[in-house]
DNA sequence: TTGAAAGCGCTAACAT
DNA sequence: ATGTTAGCGCTTTCAA
């Protein structure tokens, strides 16, 4: 390994010169030919800092910690981590990952990754939904992944949730349906109400009349199979926009069950938390992926603009007003995302 | 932060002393009311050792590498992340995860975990496949995961893919099966080899033909829905292996239509990668759900055992000979998982 | 404009 | 049985 040392030893300078050029705090304080043959050198070493050194000094450690509930890391949170892997490379941050099994283990992994140094967390959850902080993390720089702070202090980035069912059923609205059901899930999180709300805005945008025969909030399996097929007997819909791909795949069950034919008979629009659907065995079904990479990689950009108290006003920030795809083909979620800063209130 | 020194100044003795005490080097080096004196001290100041302290000294960070393909850290690779990290952490060890997109950001990646003093490496495929060592990785303890090495020369731990087919197929025999189908992915990687040699040997033990007209390699989408519908009307299968999800789904859809309710006038059995049928789909469909915990946790514990020199003789292996439950329940496939040692061959 | 020296928290060789 | 000393690689006063 190249140090310091060897490069101090090879320029005949000191380490003091060579740790000040190495980390561009040489203006006006190292002749510029001493500064060049040194960042010669080290370049021709192939010369690599070494980051746990200096954390040492100075505190910072250039790593990150992302912690998720258990079951979250699969298959949700598998984007996020991505997402947020790939801006912490970007930013010359490393990512640890630490998966938590409730309240008491998540204090203790806090905990260890606070003994590793780590200049920063972020927190994941796995469907957009109030959170609260735990104690350990009150005290430092701390970015939500998919999940709205409770207190409205925290900074979180979440699919716009709205956003989603509002496109989705203008989509099924220019598609030509005049019946378009929303099916939904049972919990009232975030995602589930935000998604339900685009739905009637978009309805009523349309002058549209939203009917509550229309809508069939579902569970999983048998019973949300059976619900679905009493929602295609008593409201005959021709459109259905689906909280995620299970309920979905109910709606394509049915369907297929009864002959329709999905992308002529019926529309259908579903998000795809799995990915499953668009990749590899409906692509006729028409899908909006969450942006779970997006919302990874925005949020760890943020927690380091946090950490170096740097300005995000020079971020690529992806284009929220870019058109989108036509219907019957996925549909990049990516530009449902957004930030919400530390202390806004949720609108 | 608690430091050594604090302990020492309250204990009256040295840093020195304490190190030795709290890394239990004090066997006949310190007195014992000396050495339980400090743990008192340690313990009730909350004392937590620095670990990127020692690891400037002592060269090891107790930090982990895990490396991915870039698609497979979606939706593959969650679970053995979580298991690699449930691993570690019992194990007193962190995770640094990284995923990578080509060769050549991949020898970046590890470059800048080798900078962070990680002990060892996790090397991640998609799919049980061969594969080679990048160089980078030559000369650091390692384990590959649900991969195996081209050389041989580096342990891994993948599933057992001919067990897989062969209990999937036994299965489907006990349950009275007479024309059992293989519906197979077309890449000639070990897990669908493995699979399908398991598939043949059930059927030779059981005194059945293979007719390979029972037998369909697909893709996906589309196509791959036509091949499975022409194997129902060629071949008329009462039952069916899938090697995975989609495969399983083609059938499903197929038997749906045709009005065949499974369990009943047919047994599917599949390889669930996603987890999405067993846990919120078609319950009713038997599943093998694929290690990937398992796989983690297991080549975590072994990367660690090699690091430490330590044997693997007193950890608690999972029990291959466990009886397995009767179809139609999903089967938990963690049983058929294998630990390849280095410079072991493959039968 | 540069270098010497101290120190981050910890470990390890060497004294005592 | 315990303390002193040196040093891991780097940063940061402080002197020169």
């Amino acid at each position: 390994m190249v140090t310091m040392k060897e490069i101090a030893k090879q320029a005949g300078v000191s380490v003091s010169t060579v740790s000040l050029v190495l980390n561009n705090r040489d203006e006006g304080r190292v002749r510029d030919t001493v500064a060049n043959q040194v960042r010669a050198i080290a370049s021709q070493l192939g010369y690599k800092s070494n980051p746990l050194a200096s954390s040492l000094r100075t505190g910072r450690t250039h790593i990150l910690g992302f912690i998720s509930e258990d079951v979250a890391t699969t298959p949700y949170a598998g984007g996020m981590i991505l997402g947020a892997q790939r801006a912490a490379q970007q930013l010359g941050y490393m990512l640890i990952v630490v998966s938590t099994e409730g309240p008491k283990n998540e204090a203790e992994e806090i905990e260890a990754l606070k003994r590793y140094g780590t200049d920063g967390f972020l927190y994941a959850k796995m469907s957009n939904r109030m959170a609260t902080m735990p104690e350990a993390l009150k005290d430092t720089p701390l970015v939500l992944v998919d999940a709205t702070d409770e207190a409205g202090m925290t900074p979180s980035v979440e699919p716009d949730e709205f956003r989603i069912g509002y496109d989705a059923t203008q989509r099924l609205i220019n598609a030509g349906c005049q019946r378009i059901a929303y099916v939904g899930a049972e919990d009232p999180i975030i995602a589930e109400q935000g998604r339900m709300a685009g739905y009637r805005a978009a309805l009523a945008e349309a002058d549209m009349a939203f009917d509550g025969h229309l809508v069939a909030h579902v569970g999983n399996n048998e019973p949300a199979l059976a619900a679905v097929n009493a929602l295609f007997d008593t409201a005959q819909p021709d459109g259905f926009f689906c909280f995620n791909d299970a309920r979905a795949w109910y709606v394509y069950e049915c369907a297929a069950r009864r002959g329709l034919t999905i992308g002529h008979d019926i529309s259908v629009i579903g998000v795809d938390n799995h990915r499953v659907f668009a990749d590899t065995l409906v692509p006729q079904l028409t899908t909006v992926e969450l942006p779970h990479f997006e919302m990874g990689y925005w949020a760890a950009s943020k927690l380091v603009s946090i950490i170096e108290e740097s300005s995000l006003a020079d971020m690529e920030w992806p284009d929220t007003t870019a058109p989108l795809p036509p219907i019957k083909s996925p549909i990049p979620a990516a530009i449902h995302c957004t930030l919400i800063e530390k202390g806004s209130v949720r609108h």
